[in-house]
DNA sequence: CGGTTTGTTCAAATTTTCTTGAACAGACGT
DNA sequence: ACGTCTGTTCAAGAAAATTTGAACAAACCG
């Protein structure tokens, strides 16, 4: 017998005790990270070597997780831009060997530095740029158009504003500080 | 001449003034939107309700973005579902009319609280099966197996301590209190 | 060198997600 | 009750993404 349930028997049977755990666990943190925006796999390759406690091969990782070779190479490779994991040589070995990053506070903070922070920036300039269009085009028009137009106006300004805000906040949380969160109520308050 | 172009000429040519700013704010809400796991049209269908001072119909906004009447009613439908807009009825007209919920921290906290809540729950629970697990087999290891058991043991406890930590960080959040990420960085500290 | 092992890149193939138009259903006015 | 106007659902098609195997490149060994 050849079913698919079968050839899976038959890889359980030859995979240690504690892989069922070591995947669920990967497999949370695949489903935390691809809502995050990464690759699932980023996410599982992450845990395993997190859970291990000597670093890894790359055929080691393609085993424990199923995953082909390229798979591996290009999101451990992701991985590794991120700092999430470093290559390390061990002596005597020609492979390349890798470890998890185990300090999540500071990829946490890697990431809203490098990512977070850009986006909220650039939506706040594409709203400055609206705001700079409509400045201009303002005089052109007249009456309920005019109206129109300021309406539009005061509500990008406040986008504007919480965005910025955003930005603020996010600021303060790569550097480690207090956040209050009712900053954005405040940023939106009726003028 | 129709090109692709020209037909984007006429286009603009019928349009308002205003529209290009519109559709950039749109654009950019619209970008903020799908990074953080929305429809893209989301975000731009609020945007375009939120600035106008007026209550639309699907029709005017299918118009504003040039999008399928079945595009519209799909994301507008889950806007209306996470309370991002309302329905309104004009006395006197038969179509539906709608108007963003312009308080953007209560949408904000409402998503947070129903989203982002359940999914560090769901991880956090995750990490509980595989801790149980890994209780479960331990008996039967001995030697190195059991080691690496413990040393998985003690990391997948700190997965856990990170991702309650994060799910109090985020009812705080929703509370509106203020956040110390710092709680995170004391959440793995060596033991 | 030549042969092996290891890692990366690429394009084809697959899967998944989005989009669309048409069919359907409900509400309204006549 | 009938025809018209609106909005939703659905299945097919299009687009985007992920995945894979094979080709390539680089490092190492004898």
């Amino acid at each position: 017998m050849s079913t698919a349930a079968a050839k899976q028997q038959e890889l359980n049977d030859s995979q240690p005790l504690w892989r069922e755990a070591e995947l669920r666990a990967a497999d949370a943190m695949g489903q935390l990270m691809e809502f995050w925006g990464f690759r699932r796999h980023m996410g599982r390759l992450w845990t395993v070597l997190y859970l291990s406690p000597a670093p890894m091969t790359t055929a080691e990782l393609s085993e424990t997780l199923q995953l082909s070779s390229s798979a591996v190479s290009l999101s451990l490779g992701e991985l590794v831009r991120w700092g999430a994991v470093r290559k390390t040589w061990l002596p005597g070995e020609r492979k390349d060997f890798y470890r998890a990053e185990s300090n999540v506070w500071k990829l946490l903070r890697r990431v809203y530095e490098r990512r977070e922070l850009n986006l909220v920036k650039e939506a706040s300039d594409a709203f400055l740029d609206a705001q700079r269009f409509l400045d201009e085009v303002r005089n052109q028009l007249g009456g309920r158009d005019r109206q129109r137009v300021d309406y539009m106006r005061k509500r990008i300004s406040r986008l504007s504003a919480l965005t910025k805000t955003g930005e603020r906040l996010v600021r303060l949380l790569v550097a480690g500080r207090v956040l209050n969160p009712a900053d954005l109520q405040s940023a939106e308050e009726e003028d």
